[in-house]
DNA sequence: CGAGTACTTGACACGTTTCAACATCCGTGG
DNA sequence: CCACGGATGTTGAAACGTGTCAAGTACTCG
């Protein structure tokens, strides 16, 4: 399932919903030397202090970037799922400034920096498409500073779950509204700044006014016009090519 | 004082603060053919929704970018200072996703997006530096999605002033630990997810502390350790090349 | 002199956190 | 097979940080 094809090959996809390759382009990427590697779920990737000689592509799994705080409050700062590369970003800046963890067991595949830097340089677009994809990265990363800073709980909850939703969607690993979310709901007050207990009672809100349902890592989204509107979501800011088709 | 060749003098200074450029890089950044404006202050420089045809470079002044949200909140998402290229990411990302407005009165220097691109192809230097720039950005949104997160009142504050004067030490606009910074309390609290009431009595404490003195758009840092550690700041995240000397 | 903007203050309301207890599920070892 | 511990989810009550409202001060500029 996951042989040296279906992994780049997968990577293509993710580049090409990205930027527009050419032949040549593909073949450079198809022959980047990929290391596999299982990962159990709660494991770091990479930590934060770290200067690491190689970035990850995410094959299976869910993962998330976070920081710990002075007084020990763990912020996650976002989550990456199946066909992201999360630490492009690394072959730039030398030293990590935040931990990537699993949340799920994950199947990660490496790449050496010096064969990113090698297709970069030969390979412009191929560059372009990288840059774009960190650009995407942290147009989130802004959303995510409005969403903590300036919406209360319901809001905060619902327009994360649009965003997953939408990002889960788009790399087609959906039916329909349903999809896998390995995400407890610690983690998702340490991603939207809440504590637990609030976490809990603003997931019940949005259960009692039948937007979602949810229930062993499975969320079903039942009224997605009402939920992006509770969540005050636009979906401008993930850059997606093709507007998601909703 | 802004003549062409000072204009790029100061693109040149920026750019070699981020990455090495050899002679020719410098040669080619030299000839990009700028647009000089001024704006008064409250001015937008591009909006949500545009889709811009050029970048700027702000010479003098400062900026901010920002989102309003449904319910008419305004998130301040980072404050932009002399020497920034806020709006880089537009060469690759079509559509804007916030708005870039002027904080003070500005000097901006616009740039065709096809010279930028020209350079960045046939200048992989200058396209990585703009490329880390880029990057350096998302690294300062993930901290200010940590800091709205998961600080109190005080340490968001104080973190946010630690990160302001870092900045403008590191582009030589200090004297010492005293800074122009033409900000606002409603600025601030549109920054730190506060409301303008809780960040004056923030500031207030602040000062009671003796850690800082601002009065009319001039801080003074009177204790930069005491400030640090108030806001829980490690200056990793800003990527700067030599670690600040202070 | 008046109007506008930024800053300041006090009292109260509200959203969210904290604490502590309990329920439920699941895998593991006895 | 059942007992157990640990992680996850749920609930209620009280405490706390921050927001809101409303009034007032200080300063700048025309």
């Amino acid at each position: 399932m996951t042989s040296p094809q279906s992994m780049t090959h997968l990577l293509l996809r993710k580049l090409n919903s990205i930027a527009t390759l050419d032949q040549e382009d593909q073949i450079a990427v198809d022959r980047l030397p990929l290391q596999l590697t299982d990962l159990k779920a709660d494991q770091d990737i990479v930590r934060e202090g770290d200067r690491p000689m190689r970035s990850c592509f995410l094959l299976s799994g869910m993962a998330c970037w976070f920081k710990l705080t002075g007084e020990g409050r763990r912020q996650i700062l976002s989550f990456q799922i199946s066909g992201d590369l999360p630490d492009m970003q690394s072959i730039h800046l030398a030293t990590l400034d935040s931990t990537l963890s699993t949340l799920s067991p994950c199947r990660v595949a490496f790449v050496q920096h010096e064969a990113l830097l090698d297709i970069c340089a030969k390979r412009p677009n191929v560059a372009n498409a990288f840059w774009r994809m960190t650009l995407i990265d942290a147009a989130i990363f802004r959303e995510w500073v409005a969403n903590v800073g300036s919406r209360q709980a319901l809001g905060r909850v619902a327009h994360l779950l649009c965003e997953l939703v939408s990002r889960i969607r788009a790399v087609g690993l959906a039916d329909k509204f349903v999809c896998e979310l390995p995400v407890t709901q610690t983690e998702l007050a340490d991603a939207t700044g809440l504590s637990t207990v609030h976490v809990n009672r603003t997931l019940q809100s949005l259960r009692r006014q039948n937007l979602i349902h949810w229930k062993d890592s499975q969320l079903e989204v039942l009224d997605w016009a009402g939920l992006q509107e509770a969540g005050d979501f636009d979906p401008t800011y993930l850059h997606m090519r093709t507007s998601p088709a909703f």
